[in-house]
DNA sequence: ACAAAGTAGTCAGACACTCTGACCATATTG
DNA sequence: CAATATGGTCAGAGTGTCTGACTACTTTGT
C-alpha cells in the first residue's frame, strides 16, 4: 500500500492511529490503566442507555465471543456493568459504570483537543471540507452508519 | 468515542477499515490466502529494494520481535525473502518475492478501484480537498512521514 | 396455540499476535 | 581499541481472535 502517491485510505489510517494512540496514552497517564486498546475500542461503542453484546460485536466488527471476552475484562476492571434487558430475557445490556463515565469524559477532552489542533493547523475552511468529505464517504463505507 | 457528532479521527477510521477489509478480502479471493491481516499490514511496508526488519517494525509500529515473527510467516508463505544487507553484516533485507509482487499488484488494482469510486461519489473537487487536508495533516501525525 | 426458525449469549478449544527481557554479533564513536 | 549503540534472535507469557457446539428465550407462520 505504501507508494509514492499514498492512497487516501492509508492517509486516513495515519490520522486515525495518531488520535487513537494519543487518546489511549492520555488515558493510561490519567490512571485509567489496566485498559488495553481492544478493550478501549469496544468500550467506546457502549451507548448511553446500555448496549447489547451482539450490537457491540457488530459495531466493533468482531465476533460476539470476542466481544464477550472483552466485556468480561472491562467488567472486571470496573468500566462497565451488565444489567438485564427489560425488553428481552435472553439479553443483557452492557453499560458504563461511574468509573467508565469518568474514563469516557477524560477521552472526550483529548478528542476535542486533537480536533482543535487539527483545525488550527488546517484552518477552519479545510477542516470543514475534510469533515464534510469524510461524513459523506461514511454513507458508502460504514455498514452501521 | 461514538457521539452524535463523531470526531474526525473516527470518521477516518471508518473509511480506512472499509478499504482495508475490501482489499484484504479481494486478496483472499484472488488466491492470496494463508495471509492474515497483520501479515498483510507489515507486507505493505516492504519497500522496492528491500527493507530492514527494524525499519519495518518502526513503520508498522510494532516491536522488532513482532515484526520478526510476521516476516517469518510471510517468508514461509512465500511472499517475502530475506537477503544479506551489503551495507551491514548484522542486517538482512526483507524484500518481496515474485509471488509477493503479484500480491502487491493485485492489491493495487483494488486500491485504485476504491479511489475511483470515492472520487465518483464525492466529485473531483471534494476528493481533492479531502486528499489535500489528509496530506497536510500527515505532517503532524505521522512520525515516519 | 404451538411448532419451527431465529436470535442473544456462553463454553471450550485452538491459534495468532504481541509484548518484555535477555542475549549475540556487528558497527560506530570517543 | 574500549565503550556504546544498533540489528536481530530466542524464550516465555499474556491477550485477543476465531470456529464450533450448545442453552435459553423470542418471533413467525400456520
Amino acid at each position: 500500500m505504501a507508494d509514492d502517491e499514498p492512497n487516501t485510505a492509508l492517509l486516513m489510517f495515519v490520522g486515525y492511529r495518531y488520535a487513537e494512540d494519543r487518546i489511549f496514552r492520555s488515558m493510561v497517564e490519567a490512571g485509567f490503566d489496566e485498559l488495553t486498546l481492544p478493550q478501549a475500542r469496544l468500550f467506546a461503542r457502549v451507548q448511553e442507555g446500555g448496549t447489547r453484546l451482539t450490537d457491540l460485536a457488530d459495531a466493533a466488527q468482531v465476533t460476539k465471543q470476542t466481544a464477550g471476552y472483552l466485556v468480561e475484562q472491562l467488567e472486571r476492571a470496573g468500566y462497565v456493568e451488565r444489567v438485564a434487558d427489560p425488553a428481552d430475557a435472553r439479553a443483557r445490556l452492557v453499560r458504563a459504570s461511574a468509573r467508565g463515565e469518568e474514563a469516557r469524559a477524560a477521552a472526550r477532552v483529548v478528542e476535542r483537543q486533537i480536533e482543535d489542533e487539527w483545525t488550527a493547523y488546517l484552518g477552519v475552511r479545510r477542516m470543514r471540507a475534510l469533515r464534510e468529505a469524510l461524513t459523506l464517504l461514511r454513507e458508502v463505507t460504514d455498514p452501521f452508519a
